[in-house]
Formats: C-alpha cells, structure tokens, sequence
RNA sequence: GGAGAAAUGGCAGAGUGGUCGAAUGCGGCAGUCUUGAAAACUGUUGAGGGUCACACCUCCGGGGGUUCGAAUCCCUCUUUCUCCGCCA
C-alpha cells in the first residue's frame, strides 16, 4: 500500500510510474488526495467537538466534588448537541477512511526505475544466462514420463487422495524432495539466514499484511469454519513475523528462511501448460525473507540474486534470469527478478523463483517500522524470494539429468540424497 | 468440548467511575562521576492522527453498550492460564 503523504506530495510521479504498468492512475490518485483532504478536516471537527465535551466534563466533574449540583445538571444539558454531532462526526470519518482505504489497496506499488515497459511475459528482458542445456539422448522424455518410468512421483494416486495437483511422491522421488530442502534450507542458513518453521494456516490479518488480501482471496483456499487461509507461500506467514513491529536500527538487515508447502487454488488454470509438476495446488517451497534498510534494499535484492545464483551453479542446471516488465510485476512489487530453469524434454523455461523487492508496500500494511538514528520512525523495506520452488527444480533435474541409464543426481545432493541414480 | 480465573506501556506490575496515557520496579536512551567500564546518582523513555511548531484528538486484548465522564460498570468475541475430558 503506498503511503498517502508520498502520494500526495508526488502525485505526477506516482502516475507517470504507475503508467509502466501500463495503467492509468490519475483518476484514483485524484481522489485518494481528495478523500485524505476532508478524512481529514472531518477529523479536525470531531477533535474539536471531542475537546469541547472532554472540558465539559471534567468540569462537571470538578462542580459535582464542590457540591454545585445544580450547574452540574445544567451543563450537562449542553452536551448531548456536541455528543450527537460528535457521533455524527465520526461516522462521517468512518465513512472516508473505508473509502480512502479501499482506494489505496487497489493501487499497485510504484515500479523502479528499471522496471522496462511491457504488456506480458514477453516483455520481460532477459539479463543473465548460466549453464548448458545438455543433448539428450534420442529417448528423452519429459518429466511426468520419467516420474512414471522409474514409479517416484504418482499423480494418478494424487487425484484419488485428493484431486489434480495433488501429486504423492515415492520412494527415491520423495528422498530427492526431501534432500533439496535439506540442502536449499542449509545452503540458506550458511548464507546467514535464521531457519523458522512457519504455520501453514494464516488469519485474515496476516493475509492483509503481505497483500493477498482482500483482493486475491481466489488464490487462496480458506478454511470457513475457523476463517483461516492455507498459505500460498511462507511469504505470508514469514513476513507477518514483523507485522506490528517496530525495530532498532541496529537490528537491521533481517534474514529469515523457512521451508513450507504452499497452496493455491489456480482457478482457471489448465492445459499442457500444467501438466506434471509444472503447476500444482500443493507444493514445496524453501522461502528467503529479508527485512532492510531502505538505503540498502537494492543491494540486499543484488545480494538475493547472487545467492540464487550460487544454488542453481552448484546444481548445474541450466537457467536464465528475468527482470519482469511493468505488465508482468507483481501488484507488490517494485522489482521483480524471475529465475526460470530450461526444461530440456519441454523445451520450455520454467519458473523457479521470483525475487523482488517490496519497498515500504507491504511495511507500510504490516506497519513494519523501525526507529532510525534521528530517533524518528520509518518504515522498513520487506524483500523475498524463493530459493527455491521444489517442484519444477525436480522437473529440471529429471528432465537434464536424465540418461539411458537412469537420472543422475547432482553431485552437491548426493550427500543429502544417499544415492548417485535413480534406475 | 466442560468448569473457573485472567488480559494494562519493551517486560513485570499497581490502578475498580472524574484531575489516569496511566504509580512503581526492571530494561532502553542521555548526562554526572571515571583514563575507560561497572556501580551509584540525575534526567528521559508507548503508539496513531493532527500541526510549520504547539494546541488538540484517539488508543489499557477486539467489538458494542451504560454515563456529562470508562482502564475501572454491562454485553459479546478472541486469547492465555488452572482443573476435567479427548488426543499426535
């Protein structure tokens, strides 16, 4: 959520970069400053009108300890104008808050400065690329098929327990899975990250801090009875940590990670395009989260890239980095960087990890704060990435590790998996 | 799930209708002392809105009510603790 005073104070600015997402906010910037203004004069009359019956009474209060009952009973008269009006008042201010409210959380965070223009995903600009696609040999297959090949991924059995994108992993296909977050979680824990086992459920608060809702809540399976919400990923529940919070300067930067599974409901999703693991409901997800600075956000989002990068070079799979363009970046985000791994049976690019930076969007929500050296409070900026998505890093490493023999494992897993092939 | 008790500032803890945003202690910050630190002493120290700055307003778990006036009384929800039941 962007914060009225910058809006009101960078009103061409915000519209012009809000324009890179391609959309034209001038009408919702218009009002917003409009509806702050008379929030706000309303709220200096109720303040006034609240002032005036507060002295009211403490003065009836002081006549009634001197015994003047009779003025006392008289001034009580007076207030019964100021408390309508005061009720009044404060309904009227209700009334401006919800709409100012409502407006703001249908405005996007303002895109950085090196955010290119663009409608979709193609638009997107390709600014780092790492790694080989391996020639495979004549009988390549996709990964679905090698799952079932070498019987380590069941989705059949998935849609009888639960339904699509519910897939049951086995026997060395449940090992791989379960070494990748081993080895994802220590790779992040080396890297100074401090490890957190995070509640899959969340409450409403919680899913209004990080922006699913109240507008994405399609995305989100909810639990009616208990009004609670299945996480997407443990961005929700990673970042909420720090909602309500207001930190020391000192304590800054701030590095969490946590494994989780992570749900989604992708209604409307179908076709080839979700086949296998390439998009479920229920997936693994080992999550990055960092609390910063403001002057330094950027280059811990540097930092986050490099450390992503450092994964994917030890797994050797080969991989390409995006910087997503205005009509691709998330309604949070002011910069996104996708990391996508190349499906060599698919012959297509898979994404397998989106890093961005938030700025004060979701602090701002969270009221996420800290006091910096003036003594003066400021919001913090909140930054997160995967590292990594499991399902389609087993994707890749089925489909480019896969020979006449068997699937190799990476060399860096091998430890974690206690096996070199599956055969 | 049943019965009872409770929820106050970073923490502990007083306050049961008026001058209480709230005693006191601890912690934090600043200063005195010290070569430096500790100790001691002094001062300071919640959040939001509003203002150039003040003033002023709101907030004592959430919501609602009674009252001229609520941390304090009533209703309700949530959470925590104790006991019972169930259980990985």
């Amino acid at each position: 959520m962007l914060q009225v005073p910058f809006i009101r104070e960078n009103k061409e600015f915000v519209i012009e970069r809000l324009a890179v997402r391609n959309m034209d906010a001038s009408q919702m910037v218009a009002e917003v400053i409009e509806l702050d203004e008379s929030r706000r004069q309303i709220q200096t009359e109720l303040d006034n009108t609240l002032a005036e019956a507060n002295a009211i009474s403490k003065e009836i209060g002081m006549l009634f300890k001197k015994g003047e009952v009779d003025k006392a009973n008289a001034l009580k008269a007076k207030t019964t104008d100021l408390k309508e009006s005061s009720k009044d008042l404060s309904e009227q201010l209700a009334a401006k808050t919800d709409a100012l409210n409502e407006l703001l959380y249908k405005i996007p965070n303002i895109p950085h400065e090196s955010v290119p223009n663009g409608n979709s995903d193609a638009d997107n600009e390709e600014v780092f690329r790492e790694g080989a696609v391996p020639k495979l040999h004549d009988d390549a297959l996709p990964h679905w098929e090698l799952a079932k090949k070498y019987d380590i991924i069941d989705f059949e059995l998935g849609n009888k327990i639960t339904g699509a994108g519910f897939p049951v992993y086995k026997g060395k296909g449940a090992r791989l899975q379960r070494a990748l977050i081993q080895y994802f979680l220590d790779k992040n824990t080396d890297a100074g990250y401090t490890e957190y086992q995070l509640p899959h459920l969340v409450n409403e608060a919680s899913g209004f801090g990080t922006g699913q809702l109240p507008d994405k809540e399609g995305q989100m399976y909810h639990v009616t009875e208990d009004n609670l919400y299945l996480i997407p990923t443990a961005e929700v529940p990673g970042t909420n940590i720090f909602r309500d919070v207001i930190l020391n300067e000192n304590e800054l930067p701030i590095g969490i990670t946590g494994y989780t599974p992570c749900f989604r409901r992708e209604a409307g999703s179908y076709g080839a395009h979700v086949r296998g693991l390439n998009r479920l409901h229920q997936f693994d997800k080992v999550e990055i989260i960092r609390i910063e600075h403001p002057d330094n956000s950027y280059k811990a989002l540097d930092g986050m890239i490099e450390h992503v990068k450092s994964i994917l070079n030890e797994l050797n799979l080969p991989y390409r980095i995006l910087r997503l363009c205005g009509g691709d970046v998330t309604f949070a985000s002011a910069l996104t960087y996708d990391f996508e791994v190349f499906s060599t049976a698919q012959d297509r690019w898979l994404e397998i990890s989106s890093v961005s930076n938030f700025e004060t969007f979701q602090a701002n929500r969270l009221k996420l704060r800290f006091k910096n050296s003036n003594g003066k409070k400021e919001l913090a900026h909140t930054l997160n990435g995967s590292s990594l998505a499991l399902p389609r890093v087993l994707a890749g490493i089925l489909e480019n590790y896969q020979t006449e023999k068997g699937i190799l494992i990476p060399e860096v897993l091998i430890p974690y998996t206690g096996f070199s092939i599956i055969d």
